[in-house]
DNA sequence: CCTTGACCTTCCAGTTACTGGAAGGTTTAG
DNA sequence: CTAAACCTTCCAGTAACTGGAAGGTCAAGG
């Protein structure tokens, strides 16, 4: 399988793919006598797995510490649990400051008249100290 | 009033307000005779906007545009609420989309039996195809 | 007068996670 | 035989800073 099969099979673009063995992300591929990357079935599902993982929040470097456990065989399922429980709650605290920024311009938005006039509360409040 | 004296006073880092001129983000700020920027409090206006913008997660780009209304004599305050609006809903959208990952990190986390044992739920689901 | 520390200046490099594109080699279909 | 569609590497750019180097300035203390 080539890097184009590989990229539809884990959804990753094939370029991401390289920038991934670049980073060391994953295991590089062996190469055909032209040079072309080759892929099997145990490419696939670390591909998968770095795919899904940025999907759902993860960093590079939090991929790498998962991708780690993946491929040891004496890891501790509770280890892959307590980096998406660690996950969970990082993103839970992200929702929280997003929500109360979010509020924040709520409030602004309602005190400014909304008009054809320059004057406006919404500039008025963000410039001005304390 | 120096670099440091405007930092304090608006919250932004001073390496903050030389990029934020080198972008042309804010006016370049005069110069006193020994090369040093010199601040007044037309200034602090802007760079506490900036700040604040930031702080409720307006991008650089974002920003600009309302810098742009802020010197306007001839804006409407609706063309501002309208920026502020706008964000709020991107930030809406923001929102459900980190509760959305968050919410397969909690499924994946329940599924796994978090044991010291190898086999996990999680990397199971992970790396299998579709 | 000299030094020390705290300012200030510019510029360069690194961060994160790609993405686009150039330049060039290979394979496949017609 | 050629054109399309692969593949390769490498370079540059994105967003928004941040750290650090190299060097100029200024105020206080001995």
């Amino acid at each position: 399988m080539n890097i184009s099969q590989a990229a539809k099979s884990s959804g990753l673009p094939a370029k991401t793919i390289r920038y991934y063995e670049s980073l060391g992300l994953t295991r590089a591929a062996p190469r055909d006598g032209n040079g072309y990357r080759r892929y099997d079935q145990s490419h696939l599902g670390e591909l998968r797995l770095l795919h899904r993982l940025r999907e759902v929040g993860f960093s590079l470097e939090e991929c790498r510490q998962v991708v780690v456990l993946y491929r040891d065989q004496h890891r501790r399922s509770h280890q892959v649990r307590g980096l998406v429980l660690e996950k969970c709650e990082a993103m839970e605290r992200r929702i929280g400051q997003l929500r109360s920024m979010q509020q924040v311009l709520q409030g602004l938005a309602q005190r400014c008249s909304g008009d054809e006039g320059p004057e406006c509360a919404i500039l008025d409040e963000l410039e001005r100290a304390d």
